[in-house]
DNA sequence: CGGCTAATTTAGAGTTAGTCTAAATTCAAT
DNA sequence: ATTGAATTTAGACTAACTCTAAATTAGCCG
């Protein structure tokens, strides 16, 4: 058998999670659990549907991978785990991280104005990327 | 037959069409488009299913509605209109609505870091409600 | 090692939230 | 009244998950 991978927490990490940390490391954009399922199926032929949720949801409790849901359509899935906004193209669909500096600021003042403890903000921007532009 | 209703940019206002506005215009909270279901059948008890999804969608390219969503569950609906952020409690689930008024300012800071052409900024707080703090 | 228990995986059924379709109805304008 | 467009309806359909129960695999104990 192979020797049972670990986190650097100490969770396992069967051969299907790796497969699926795998795939969302490779990439440089931001599957859906359906494309993490066709890629990892290239990897682990026999994977099921159910596994990949599964895993999703193990590798982001423990952490691994960040999950991003906008209303529509499915969630993606994003290997960069540090807090982070994101850029959404109205165009083309086009996801994009980045980083906003003033984020902590802004949410105490989005804690002072709503009067809740404040937990972690999320930002969006939705705008028109720059492939789209042109 | 009843006067065609008209919104105040001409639109068709349906009778159908009113009663789902009504029913959000009368709710201090957000209601899922089923809540906005069951109460719109109770004025137009014939009132179907697949109309009050055209109607919000139609009341929401008219403006008169607002659509919230979050990756979990179904998308709410709100009657403020104008632009504002939301704060999430992560125990109750409670949808509170508020303003920040650096919002333009966040806009463009998120324009430069990502290279968008900006449309709009979406910020969501996620935290603890004054009610469940205590 | 051999057995035991818990965790994990699998296939497929089920669920949720919403969309689509085609027929019927309503409407506004001739 | 007639017509053509818009709207509504019921119910079938879809996408994206989630759940279930059985099978497999894994870590632990003697």
């Amino acid at each position: 058998m192979a020797k049972p991978n670990k986190t650097e927490t100490g969770e396992k990490l069967t051969r299907q999670r790796e497969a699926v940390l795998g795939v969302i490391r490779e990439r440089e954009d931001h599957p859906t659990a359906n494309d993490i399922f066709a890629a990892a199926r290239q990897r682990l032929p026999g994977i099921s549907y159910a596994t990949v949720y599964n895993s999703l949801r193990f590798l982001k409790a423990a952490g691994l991978v960040h999950e991003i849901k906008f209303g529509d359509s499915a969630s993606r899935y994003d290997r960069e785990t540090d807090r982070h906004d994101h850029a959404l193209c109205s165009q083309c669909g086009k996801l994009v991280d980045f980083d906003l500096p003033q984020a902590a600021e802004l949410m105490k003042a989005a804690a002072r104005r709503s009067k809740f403890k404040p937990e972690s903000v999320h930002l969006t921007l939705k705008g028109v990327c720059p492939d789209c532009c042109d």
